[in-house]
RNA sequence: GGGCGGCUAGCUCAGUUGGUUAGAGCACUUGCUCGACACGCAAGGGGUCGAUGGUUCGAAUCCAUUGUCGCCCA
């Protein structure tokens, strides 16, 4: 893997930066040279689990920023040579894949029970073919280096059997469970949700209020609701048992209006006295709070619904296949004709919708599969107590915690035909129920052959808590289980902790003993500018393959990466994206600019280049900007990350470096301009080491084009990222160099105050404080100040340029004169400096007052104080030469 | 009702354990087609860090109260 060193440089690069024109092939080759696999090293590997897109759906700005950061920490970690693992998959997603299959069908005006199951299902395998060849282009569009031929799906042969045996092995252990309970039905999938698929929202509803009469005939219990229909499966009213205007009437009956039926008044704690009438109608079947009180005084439930969401036989025929919304009508015309009817008031309140289609969800009692929530999470909740695991930021883990406090049994089965299919048999002659890690031919009680599979589906999110080990090819004790579980990371969003994330955890430690990931880092969600989440009816969401195509995949990265801000939402526009794609055009145009001085120079290996202090500067100030990269990886702070490669390439390398060297660069001697060239090459292969996470396509064909100067792999992708080392310290050098800088931008910010044209060259002195310690190594950067500066002449005798015309400033330690000549405005310039003085007077107080504070003294670190003191010294000083100048201008 | 988060330059946001003269990108102003880049170069203006009170020698940073916007759970 090691190429030679190819020293002789001929390519070129385009005069634009276009990324079209490499980023699918530079793809291919990263493909075709099998990169994305891990590496043989023994090392710890960091391992990845993709969150997996629904295979029927379309990549969006979510999962754009979601894979890119995961891509991100792949290219570093594998940069840093330790064996790197992307795992790539797609989900099967019951409830959306079933719904994209029924409108297609609807078109041709079909539905799915005209096809039969089988063909159904079938049919679905089809679409989801297409759809899985678009989601696995967008990745690799947006240039996620997963490893392809590991890829998994979770309704695959390997994730079908994982889930079989966890549903088998849950089930022996007690933790599987089947009966008649309360849940969330959506009319509209006929399909059972578990609770957190619920989403409420608050809507502006009707509170009716109408009245009960008592059966003895003393009076009657105004009760208020917002659903009146179910009032037709009522089965109590309920009251607080300390609410002393229904004290004297608990235990007595009530006439059920419409209905014929008698029900009881029950006294329960639950009911807030301070809602409505203070009395409750008790719907057990049809409202989970209901249900609850209904067990707790073992009241009757009545089942009202069909499960396409109108009324069935258990209520009066006159209602009997209506709509919950034409009953609603029709009971409450009904109560007002028997004169039960009070009046009715606006009301805004929460209402469940699906998370799905946004239908208004039923609560509805019916049989279905749940699993035992309580152990599990405990344990759960023990391994995060332990430290196994850590949300990046921290402040998730307390709706970790809450949500794993206040477990509830999870319902598992879907009215679905996509999915995992139940394993459960019943046998038609003797009743037995059969549950099976191997399909039966016949019934394990009475040995018929007349059995039948359980209907019902499993809830998708049952496959994917497997996620971390069943891709790696559990329930099989593979050599890829044993060498990348437990996974290093996850990388998702906030959104679905619950439903996935907590889920995992449980299930890693139940059938593989360990937590399935140490680090997980929750991204923000991404929202338009106004801060609105994207979302289609919205129309506010943006394509990222739009974004490609317009700025490049590394554009839309690296910009990503940048506004990515920890526990923060990213609010973006389109517009934002220039970000980026500015900053890649500037490092295609800096490339350029130094390939073509390359041209037919023989490129020097870094270890025989005698570095210049400006050479020893910028490799301090990779080597910090590499140190403080290492670390803001390790914490999963992607923006510190994208920002110090960004200031360091842009104006450290760029605007300094670059624009110092072209002294070397356009100079006659050939032997400094080689010396110069090899050490910008050097310092340019670095930096597209340093940024290839982040834009991995720019950097690889710029890094593919250049000389090396150094041992290395072909491709930056799998060449040595730069680490923090000692060698490359050089504070010295560096605050000496500052100064430079300073006097630099001293006299450009003179130049544009007096508005001297770019190209007219002006004399410059330099004058230095007694004993001050950069003096000489200023006084050896003559050439590159003037240059800088475009100055006449640089003088370190300030008297050279002394008497009318000549403006000083005043830095620390040194003061930087240009001759001016008429161009000075002597009354601005004195009202400049005065302003200049006050304000550096009123520091000078600040300064002052800390060090005349003995609580300061001896309270405050010594470091601080040596601080305030060198402040005290500058302040001073400078306000002295100050007040010079304005005396010499007066 | 419980919990969490935002409020810092015109806009979008950084600011690790309290100690800089509070930063970036965009926008804005001024001057530049100088031999990589106008997706550019150079320079500049702009913030009493939501409010009040407290802790501290010292607070954008810690504590309390409060305003406002948003999210999650009940």
């Amino acid at each position: 893997m090691e190429g030679p060193l190819r020293s002789y440089y001929m390519a070129q690069l385009e005069k634009t930066y276009n990324p079209k024109d490499f980023e699918d092939r530079i793809y291919k080759m990263w493909m075709d040279n099998g990169y994305f696999a891990p590496n043989e090293s023994d090392k710890q590997p960091f391992v990845i689990v993709i969150p997996p897109p629904n295979v029927t759906g379309v990549l969006h700005m979510g999962h754009g920023l979601n894979n890119a950061l995961q891509d991100i920490l792949i290219r570093y970690y594998r940069m840093t040579g330790v064996p790197t693992l992307w795992v790539p998959g797609t989900d099967h997603a019951g409830i959306a894949t079933q719904h994209v299959v029924e409108k297609r069908l609807l078109k041709e005006g079909k539905t799915r029970h005209d096809l039969g199951r089988e063909r159904f299902v079938e049919k679905t395998w089809e679409v989801k073919e297409e759809h899985h060849s678009i989601i696995t282009r967008q990745l690799q569009k947006i240039g996620a280096s997963c490893d392809w031929s590991r890829e998994r799906f979770t309704l695959d042969e390997g994730l079908s059997k994982a889930v079989r045996e966890v549903f088998v092995t849950l089930y022996e252990r007690g933790l599987i469970y089947k009966g008649n309970y309360l849940i969330n039905w959506c009319p509209s999938c006929t399909t059972a949700l578990a609770d957190d698929e619920v989403e409420h929202v608050e809507q502006q509803g009707i509170l009716y209020h109408y009245y009960y009469p008592l059966t003895d005939g003393s009076g009657r219990i105004e009760i208020a609701t917002t659903r009146p229909e179910t009032m037709l499966g009522d089965t109590a009213v309920a009251v607080h048992p300390d609410d002393p205007r229904y004290t004297s009437l608990i235990g007595k009956t009530l006439e059920l209006p419409l209905t014929g039926r008698t029900i009881p008044i029950v006294a329960d704690t639950y009911v807030d006295m301070e809602f409505g009438t203070g009395a409750v109608k008790i719907t057990p079947a049809h409202d989970p709070n209901d249900w609850a009180i209904s067990k707790r005084h073992q009241l009757d439930v009545i089942n009202i619904l069909n499960d396409n969401g109108t009324l069935n036989n258990n209520v009066p025929e006159r209602y009997q296949g209506l709509s919950a919304q034409e009953a609603r009508r029709v009971v409450v015309e009904d109560l007002k004709a028997g004169g039960y009817y009070k009046n009715d008031e606006a009301h805004t309140h929460k209402v469940g919708h699906c998370y799905r289609c946004d239908t208004v969800i039923e609560p509805y009692f019916s049989k279905q599969w749940f699993v035992k929530m309580d152990t599990m999470a405990e344990k759960a909740l023990d391994a995060w107590k332990a430290g196994h695991i850590r949300f990046y930021p921290r402040k998730w883990e307390n709706t970790y915690k809450n949500w794993l406090e206040g477990i509830r049994d999870w319902c598992i089965s879907r009215q679905l035909w996509w999915g995992h299919r139940i394993p459960v048999w019943y046998c038609d002659d003797c009743g037995e129920m059969m549950v099976m890690r191997q399909d039966p031919s016949a019934c394990s009680s009475c040995g018929s052959s007349n059995i039948r599979q359980e209907e019902d589906v499993l809830d998708t999110w049952f496959s994917s808590w497997l996620w971390p080990f069943s891709t790696l090819g559990w329930p099989e004790k593979t050599a890829d289980l044993a060498r990348f579980y437990p996974t290093s990371s996850l990388v998702t969003g906030y959104d679905i902790i619950f439903f996935w994330v907590a889920r995992m955890i449980m299930a890693g430690l139940e059938f593989m003993n360990e937590v399935p990931f140490r680090d997980i880092y929750m991204t923000g969600l991404v929202r338009d500018k106004q801060g609105r989440k994207m979302s289609k009816t919205l129309g506010n969401g943006m394509d990222p393959l739009e974004i490609v195509d317009e700025f490049g995949a590394d554009a839309m990265k690296f910009t990503l990466a940048f506004m990515c801000a920890q526990g923060q939402d990213i609010l973006i526009d389109k517009e934002s994206f220039k970000l980026g794609s500015k900053f890649a055009n500037k490092i295609w145009n800096a490339a350029r600019f130094l390939l073509m001085n390359m041209e037919g120079v023989k490129i020097l290996p870094i270890t025989d280049i005698t570095l210049l202090p400006i050479d020893r500067w910028i490799l301090h100030r990779l080597n910090e900007a590499a140190g403080i990269m290492g670390q803001a990886m390790k914490g999963y702070r992607f923006n510190e990350g994208a920002q110090t490669g960004y200031e360091f390439f842009w104006n450290d390398f760029c605007d300094w470096y670059i624009e110092a060297n072209k002294i070397s660069l356009y100079a006659d001697d050939q032997l400094e301009k080689q010396r110069s060239v090899s050490i910008l090459a050097f310092i340019l292969e670095e930096s597209m080491k340093l940024l290839h996470p982040f834009l991995p396509f720019i950097t690889e064909e710029i890094y593919l084009k250049l000389p090396r100067t150094q041992a290395g792999p072909e491709s930056v992708m799998i060449a040595d990222y730069p680490g923090y080392t000692k060698q490359y310290e050089a504070d010295d050098i560096c605050a000496a160099f500052s100064v430079v800088q300073d006097i630099v931008r001293s006299v450009r910010t003179m130049r544009s105050e007096f508005t001297i044209p770019p190209e007219k060259k002006i004399p410059v002195a330099v004058s230095f404080a007694q004993g001050f310690v950069h003096k000489e190594f200023v006084q050896e950067q003559e050439e590159l100040i003037i240059t800088l500066t475009n100055a006449s002449g640089l003088s370190f005798n300030k008297d050279t340029l002394s008497g009318s015309g000549a403006v000083p400033v005043a830095g620390n330690g040194w003061e930087v004169y240009i001759f001016v000549k008429d161009a000075i405005d002597v009354t601005a310039e004195i009202e400049k400096m005065e302003k200049e003085q006050k304000k550096i007077e009123k520091l000078h107080s600040v300064t002052v007052n800390k060090l005349n504070n003995n609580q300061f003294m001896s309270n405050a670190p010594e470091e601080v104080i040596a601080k305030e003191m060198e402040k005290k010294k500058e302040f001073e000083e400078r306000i002295e030469k100050l007040r010079g100048y304005i005396h010499d201008l007066r």
